[in-house]
DNA sequence: CGAAGGTTGATGCAGTTGCATGAAAATAGA
DNA sequence: TCTATTTTCATGCAACTGCATCAACCTTCG
């Protein structure tokens, strides 16, 4: 079995990190600059607002966003405490609980996702030609 | 103009960050399982053994690894602390310095790549046909 | 049932990063 | 020259992350 990475792949690897560093610091910089949270917030926002009044538990909302249990945790936290989220109780598991977005945090999202769209695309979308990221797209998909 | 991205590019950068943040943890893990460092260290000793004897100015590290200049500045505390990275006074410029490789960071650097070279294999590689992985890097390129 | 094992979530502590700022030296410009 | 600006690097402090571990509850299986 060939272990070592082609120069290809070597190359995709590269570029993967140096690619997502720049785009990354490209968008959290707007954020910033608009007295915004970081993207960490936006996604956990977005995928509480999703789901909708039922909310979701924390270790649904961990695997979707590929986090540390210690560190949603903590994330819920901060959440919570800036009223953006909601802890309840939820009876079939005495364990557990829902984490349900707030209109406060429905807000936020918003307002975030109006630095955030222009972001991905002065980040993405300018730097690509048409049909460009279609075919990024699915090919990162194989990566995860 | 056009300040929201389409669904392709949404999809780009998306995949983007999930498949950075996929592949470094598979490959961070393998490094860890090892008992080796992280990777941050891997790069600057990358870039520090390419420079040779000469070493690399602090600022020059920090702009080749996309680093903040005081997290540079206390990884190479890091590495000095550890053996791995000379700190030498410069004499054209009595700010500056020149950071050099040891031998000890050479060798570490070494065993390193041998478990992070089939972790790439393993993260990239093996996820994409002939051919993919090539034109992925390129596409990625156009975004850093 | 009841013990063993797995799941869910929180947290103390150490290490790292982000932010703001500072000190020292080099450079530019009047 | 000599003052203002820029560059290079470090650091105190707060926030965040990683690690280990814990407590509470649920599930499985003899």
């Amino acid at each position: 079995m060939d272990r070592k990475p082609d120069e290809a792949t070597e190359a995709a690897w590269i570029g993967l990190s140096r690619a997502q560093r720049v785009a990354t610091a490209t968008i959290e910089a707007r954020l910033k600059a608009a007295g915004l949270p970081p993207l960490s917030w936006y996604d956990a926002l977005w995928e509480l607002e999703r789901a909708g009044e039922a909310g979701l538990r924390p270790f649904e909302l961990e695997r979707a966003l590929l986090f540390e249990q210690y560190n949603l945790s903590r994330l819920a936290d901060r959440l919570e405490k800036a009223g953006l989220v909601e802890r309840r109780a939820v009876e079939a598991d005495r364990r557990g609980q829902m984490l349900i977005i707030t209109p406060a945090g429905r807000d936020l999202r918003r307002r975030m996702w109006a630095i955030y769209a222009p972001a991905i695309q002065e980040a993405v979308g300018d730097r690509l030609a048409a049909g460009e990221a279609a075919t990024l797209a699915a090919l990162l998909g194989k990566l995860a």
